[in-house]
DNA sequence: GCTCCGCTTTTGACTATACAAATAGATATA
DNA sequence: TATATCTATTTGTATAGTCAAAAGCGGAGC
């Protein structure tokens, strides 16, 4: 027995979630959802705010609510974006797309991820590069089936880690940070030497239960970390 | 010009984080607020509710409210209890203190931490050892004028981080993440090989704009990894 | 063209009230 | 004594309204 504000929470966060409604879009304003829930309009708003409070829809007088951008999560999205951040904080970032093909999942792959062994990618490489010196290894796997439109993506001007948080909305994610020590393929990429302590990411993300796409980062670890501050409160 | 109900929110807030209000202690109940704050049940309602969401407090029928236990962030206390959680997933752990004695910061220390140079710390360093071998060395500083309580603590039963974590309630903190190498010192604590790939993890915590703690974790990278898994929505 | 003014829509905050659900504690019963 | 039942308290959800603040829009006046 689910109450009326939490039927419309989720009934709008479903929308959200499996992208019939996109970032951008506008959502019926509290009059309509009033006269399609046969309720007051407090209970209507008590959803709309704790849908805002989450950041999932962005609320504005007079001009309605809106679906927000896809965040996968705070603090994942300071982790995420720390490339992207590096960049805004003055450094100069660029990428390159070293490797690009389409294939089935191997056997061991596909338990890893739970996936399919047949199932179709779209695998890439790509080295980041801020402030000339390179900052990141990317190798990252898509699933063709969850996202197609990855197929006919070059991912020339748009690294494929924010391209995709423009498709594919909300999901979940797992993380993984370790330590790892360079092998010698890494170590040639990175310009690093061979054993050098690297910190390794790796993020599988979920839409509705399937696996969008699977990837690790690894930096040199003398010219990365991770940073986050977090306090219990924003309000 | 804030609402009453945001009033409400953050005077209580307040007396959780400056531990006016300890864990565990009921907060009056919405009859009392309303009288105190001279408003309608549904605005009290909102600002204990709004807590409750973010863990706050946690709201019982017919007994009241109580405020909940420390968590400083969910995602981080994730991070935080590896080493208990890997204890509850079934892993024996246990600790030892390597070393343990008061002092006063140092300069350069001092301004690492944003602190006045001749505050009185404790000093320790402890060993994290998870089914038979080591697992971190911990190297922690403690204020000892944020928490006095510390002076007399001799930390034989419980890790300092968990007892910091019940003796100071909420607080900001900062995370640094990073890969970094074993010197011939942490190799030898840690029994594996000097320049050997580590995980670092220093925290920084602060209550009411005072440091309470700073501490660096160091792991050996084939021996561990931070793993979370987040998701939009609990509710 | 431009600015200013008022109208209207939409969200935000709040009130006063109602009834339901949970449950600790007292009371009655076997 | 042990168990079932009642009762009072507290939270949870919902209603139906009010007033205010923000902001888009159009029209009046220049």
């Amino acid at each position: 027995m689910v109450s009326i504000y939490q039927r419309i929470f989720t009934d709008i966060e479903t929308k959200i979630i499996s992208g019939i409604w996109r970032p951008g879009d506008c959502i019926p304003v509290e009059r309509e959802l009033v006269a399609q829930y046969q309720c007051s309009r407090m209970t209507v708003s008590k959803a709309l705010s704790a849908l805002a409070e989450r950041g999932m829809i962005v609320r504005r007088r007079k001009t309605g609510s809106f679906v927000a951008s896809p965040q996968i999560d705070r603090t994942v999205m300071d982790i995420q974006d720390i490339s992207t951040e590096a960049e805004l904080a003055g450094h100069e970032h660029h990428f390159e797309i070293l490797a690009r093909k389409i294939e089935r999942l191997g056997e061991v792959e596909a338990q890893q991820l739970s996936e399919a062994a047949d199932a179709e990618v779209l695998r890439l490489q790509c080295l980041h590069i801020v402030d000339g010196r390179p900052n990141a290894i990317e190798r990252r796997i898509i699933m063709l089936d969850a996202v197609p439109r990855a197929r006919e993506e070059s991912f020339a001007s748009t690294p494929p880690g924010k391209w995709l948080l423009q498709e594919v909305p909300w999901s979940k994610a797992k993380h993984v940070i370790r330590a790892v020590s360079a092998d010698s393929a890494t170590a040639r990429i990175l310009q690093t030497e061979k054993g050098e302590a690297c910190l390794s990411l790796v993020r599988q993300t979920w839409q509705n239960g399937r696996t969008v796409t699977y990837v690790e980062f690894v930096h040199p670890g003398d010219r990365f970390q991770f940073a986050g501050t977090f306090h219990p409160m924003a309000n």
